[in-house]
DNA sequence: ACCTGAACACCGTTCAAGT
DNA sequence: ACCTGAACACCGTTCAAGT
């Protein structure tokens, strides 16, 4: 009948969907969880510690066993690397936009637990056994993750937060011709499609650098 | 005699550097001017408009007029937008470096002024007039961008801050070789090297979409 | 115009004491 | 083991009143 860790964070990431990171606070929380202030801190060192598994919780579906790279078609077109880290970015990218402020949570409190550490370790295996170098997978990997974290952190801070600033609402339109050109092709084909892009630079770009032996696309 | 607004956000800096964002507090930083803690609001309209203009005061050197591209020897090697956005990421991770959670603050609290908006405006004029469409010149941008942000995140989140978790300080080293010897390479070569490196990714990524025609490095 | 004094409605966290 | 009650040392922000 008692509370137990786990129905906090679940709790907490809850109430994170429906007030946002900025007034998560320790008191609403044990407020929704019917117990007073002070019963927080038998199930959790600090609100620290409760972000850290937060964050966790939230990235770890990413990382978990990848099925089949869904999108691209198999023994054909890109090698197989390439198509499993897009598949991973794509995984980051919605486990970090499936929660508000999702990326800034990760961003600011992740502290990797063993799983994520093995997934990693996984990864980096399998590309090695695919014709990668590790300081090839590594960089590869780490500019991913990079990317993604900095792509869905501007994703998210326009809409939900606290909505402290649009950014380019309602300045003046004639003195920026090429931002408002590149920010209406952005609308017109649905957004998500830049982020596709320039993952591609990258996976591209690895691919460029090895050559056609490895499994180049042409 | 008066304190003005621009005092005030300096100030907010050099704190910022002393204590770190987390401790960056209103009443910390009117005890630091000598002034009573509602004063404050006589020249901020809030800690979020203060956190704003904190970010944007970082990131604003990072756009200013680039000189010639340092790195990239001029009429040779790789194309001009290519050294371009290059020494532009190389100065925006210098300038979230050069503050104590630069990336973190800016990640967070930046509301793009004028002068970045403008200065967007322009690269992407000049990008154009080096061969690229505005969509490729967006995607390139948006995602070297959000690549340094990334990657600087994860740079500074071990070390300043309040370190809340090295993440791979102290694990069993025989289950991650990969992971290990990834990391031993990183620490061996000064560690920067792994940012030239993704970044070269996004680049070498765009170039060999565009074929040799605009000009590919080899 | 610029700042003080004093207050308001909160925070995260601790810890004896209860059950 | 798990939680309450009550407190401590803070927060960001407002606003009359002073100069």
């Amino acid at each position: 009948m008692a509370l137990h860790r786990d129905d906090v964070i679940a709790a907490a990431l809850e109430l994170l969907d429906e007030v946002g990171l900025e007034r998560l606070t320790t008191r609403a929380l044990t407020e929704r969880l019917g117990v007073a202030p002070g019963a927080l801190y038998w199930h959790v060192r600090s609100k620290r510690e409760l972000l850290g598994a937060m964050a966790d919780a939230v990235v770890a579906p990413a990382f978990a066993p990848a099925a089949a790279p869904a999108s691209a078609a198999p023994g054909e077109g890109a090698p197989g690397w390439a198509g499993r880290t897009e598949a991973f970015a794509h995984r980051l990218r919605g486990a970090l936009l499936g929660r508000r402020d999702g990326a800034r949570l990760v961003s600011a409190h992740l502290a990797p637990g063993a799983a994520t550490l093995g997934a990693v370790e996984d990864g980096l295996a399998l590309m090695r056994g695919e014709g990668l170098s590790p300081a090839q997978a590594g960089v590869l990997g780490h500019a991913v993750t990079s990317y993604v974290i900095g792509f869905v952190l501007q994703e998210q801070s326009g809409q939900g937060g606290d909505g402290h600033g649009g950014g380019t609402a309602g300045f003046d339109p004639a003195r920026y011709p090429n931002l408002l050109q590149w920010q209406a092709e952005q609308a017109g084909q649905g957004g998500g499609d830049a982020f596709t892009a320039g993952l591609a630079l990258l996976t591209a770009g690895l691919a460029a650098q090895l050559g056609p032996g490895v499994g180049n696309a042409r």
